[in-house]
DNA sequence: TTATGTGAAAGGATTCACAGCC
DNA sequence: GGCTGTGAATCCTTTCACATAA
């Protein structure tokens, strides 16, 4: 099926596409075209064609996509046809404000086990969790069948516990901390840095 | 200078930049190749020098960059010489985290309102803001000088909080709400959602 | 000698445009 | 008639490689 390997622009495409399509199976809408998906995601329907048909050929023509099969097979390719269960390193204000993001269950990430250096942290409860000292870690993963680790300690620290994670198998990191950090092959880190977002937005306001 | 109009991606980059050469300063370092900058942040040499290439000649042969003077292009270049003055729309659990967020100050960017729609949140102290009614954004936008939108509200309500921001002179806009939404050109939205990146990422997690 | 700045080449991604199918 | 799937063309981005300067 997959013609070509998909580039990776269209790998971060993905998700928007599941997005709009759970959207639209919620208001009911069952057949949608690539003209439609398009219009509600801000691109060109060529690009949402050629975007899928790296995967499949999902659509029929002159009719368009279905709503309910095209995110089933969206889920099937990114793998969300289960949860995930995540470790969060680092318990301070940020870290806190994770675990209590309410938009991880319903979609399927599941985060199991937060973690601290600070004694003073060890024990407390977080959410409904309890604050696992770093040295747990590796039991953990283990028992707790962990596969995404998410970062939340100060930038100076992301380094040593990306190396941590990744030295215990974690191949999948959302990183908190705004710092640049550098990774092995076979790892995946996303960054999540609003600073960086508002620093790239304020090029285009010359006041 | 600008010999040629900077591509996107650039822009997008140079907030990296910014961020290691800040890191190599407080570190006393005073001169940084684009060798250096390019392992600190996993990129290419000749990235880095065709990158900073577009906005000036910055370095200097044989020896590099130098890094406070790098530091000051950018700074100009992005706009970060002053301070952002920023409104929150959408006061839940999402925008109280927002607003407690420490790294927004320390780089020039301030919240100095937070609205929402329901009346029993108006009034309320959140942070050191007490929070005003939706009905008084285009005032507050206009007394407190606010240049900068960020939305935290249910996905459903961001396109109308989108619109209502920019019919009132917002061009710049930090969307945490999970929706795709429409903008005019003109209009720059960067968003955040920590989600669409964790399903990007386990598309890779074949297990 | 060392490292920048930059045209030219290579590599990727998007758009075009149309044959093919429902 | 309407819309998909896809090679080909275009556009954009990255890398190469070297003349140039400190």
């Amino acid at each position: 099926m997959p013609v070509q390997k998909a580039p990776e622009v269209v790998i971060y495409r993905l998700p928007l596409y599941l997005r709009a399509l759970a959207l639209l199976e919620k208001e009911q809408v069952s057949t949608i075209s690539s003209l439609g998906l398009a219009q509600r995601l801000q691109l060109t329907s060529a690009q949402v064609r050629k975007d899928l048909s790296y995967f499949g050929r999902f659509g029929k023509q002159g009719k368009g996509y279905d709503v309910k099969k095209l995110l089933n097979e969206l889920r099937n390719i990114l793998n969300l046809n289960r949860v995930w269960n995540m470790a969060l390193v680092g318990v301070g204000t940020l870290g806190r404000a994770i675990v209590n993001y309410e938009g991880f269950l319903p979609n399927g990430f599941k985060i199991v086990s937060a973690f601290d250096i600070n004694p003073d942290q060890v024990g407390k409860r977080v959410g409904n969790l309890q604050v696992e000292h770093m040295s747990n870690l590796q039991n953990s993963i283990k028992e707790k069948d962990i596969q995404i680790g998410i970062i939340a300690v100060p930038p100076a620290r992301a380094q040593e516990v990306i190396d941590l994670l990744t030295a215990n198998g974690i191949r999948t990191i959302l990183n908190y901390a705004p710092a640049s950090v550098r990774i092995r092959p076979g790892t995946v880190v996303r960054s999540i840095d609003p600073v960086l977002s508002l620093q790239s937005m304020t090029y285009y306001l010359k006041t």
